[in-house]
DNA sequence: GTGGCATGAATTGGATCCAATAACAACCTA
DNA sequence: TAGGTTGTTATTGGATCCAATTCATGCCAC
């Protein structure tokens, strides 16, 4: 995003750049991450990649065998169940802890995400708006733990989101839009039992869908 | 040669050495890890030492500053009352997921350790049990990812649960005898309903004893 | 006496070189 | 011809050396 930014050090930089090509698709999962074609794509020496490599497991966004290298990991239709099963439980805790702190301008902030949601519908956008609306409803969770966790379990499905969403084209955006607004609403009352009711439906409904898919999990090989 | 395994590498070696002086208490949250030091005292480099780091940071045993280098993380009340939250919401997920693959053998497993924990009463033996105990009850749960977050969280607070059973002693342990033992007859039931109630119920517990002991956390200093 | 600043030492971050391990291929043997 | 074996190559893991950053100490000015 950002390359203006100098302020960090070469191993978070390198993580970043391999962070972007994951979660935007350049990067396939399965697809071998071999240290030196990266130190020699994105500048530096191999140590740096190492680091970098060790940051983006600590995501979840890579993972690491001994003398084996690392790999984007591949998922089966079972661990993403489990992965939207563990966000059923902890994005509502994050909201509810988010609440309290939320102002007012947080929450035209959150409105005006879905305003540009519902305006334009390629896929692409829509991952990224979609990612921004439920992290600014976020945003007033201090507790770093909690939303690293949250950031990951994002990192880990962001793929077959993304795989969903190009094969079910934008007939289901409607249905999010919805959802979308219910939580919006119950978050203007400041009712915190209702806003964690309507995302826990939300996520809990697109994990159905998810399953109901298992064509995204294709390898293609 | 001389040691009986030479199965693992430099850096895991390192690695699981350093998880073992944390979670046991030999070294302290708050103390400043110095690369130099490890790599001289448990033999090797710094660069191994640099990658069991990034190891015990993605367990959340140990956070890293950029240039500032590694220290145990020194938690607040509130920090630590929100990994608890985060405890009621993903074990029970990981025990409803662990119940259907258990065996009777594992079970009766259970049951033997729960009998040493109602024999010793030694405040190190209770720490070590008690976490043979609840991992033990979700043995089944074949998700990586679940068990990974799910492990985190015990080593996050783990020095915390040794400084509060430290202080209250062993009056507690008949509450926490008779919660395991719920929880032991909801699983010899078969019951996935009744056993992850009775879990969230044991943790929750637990919460609230320790938010109500801010002692257990002041620095010393 | 106190605050700011410069200089030094200590520590982390990065680059290059070397060793160990694993994937791969060609070969030989049954 | 098939299977095992062995040698080669590619890739990761580790050690040493050098640069950059941070922290502490002490000094000087006010």
């Amino acid at each position: 995003m950002s390359d203006a930014s100098t302020e960090s050090a070469a191993s978070s930089r390198i993580a970043q750049a391999l962070r972007d090509d994951i979660l935007n698709g350049s990067i396939a999962p399965g697809q071998r991450l071999r240290q030196e074609d990266i130190a020699e794509r994105l500048g530096g020496s191999r140590l740096p990649v190492r680091e970098a490599l060790r940051i983006l497991a600590a995501e979840g966004l890579v993972q690491i065998e001994p003398n084996k290298g690392a790999r984007v990991p591949l998922l089966d239709p079972g661990e993403v169940e489990t992965l939207y099963r563990m966000r059923e439980r902890l994005e509502p805790l994050a909201l509810s802890e988010s609440m309290a702190n939320l102002s007012s301008a947080d929450l035209a902030e959150i409105s005006e995400i879905q305003r540009r949601i519902e305006q334009g519908v390629d896929v692409t956008e829509f991952l990224i708006l979609d990612r921004e609306f439920h992290m600014a409803s976020y945003t007033g969770c201090t507790d770093e733990h909690l939303m690293l966790s949250v950031v990951r379990l994002w990192n880990s499905t962001q793929h077959y989101r993304r795989a969903f969403m190009s094969l079910t084209g934008s007939g289901r955006a409607q249905i999010v839009n919805a959802e979308h607004r219910l939580l919006m609403e119950a978050m203007d009352r400041r009712d915190t039992e209702d806003a964690e009711l309507y995302l826990l439906g939300h996520i809990r409904r697109t994990r159905k869908e998810l399953v109901r898919h298992p064509e995204i999990f294709s390898t293609g090989s």
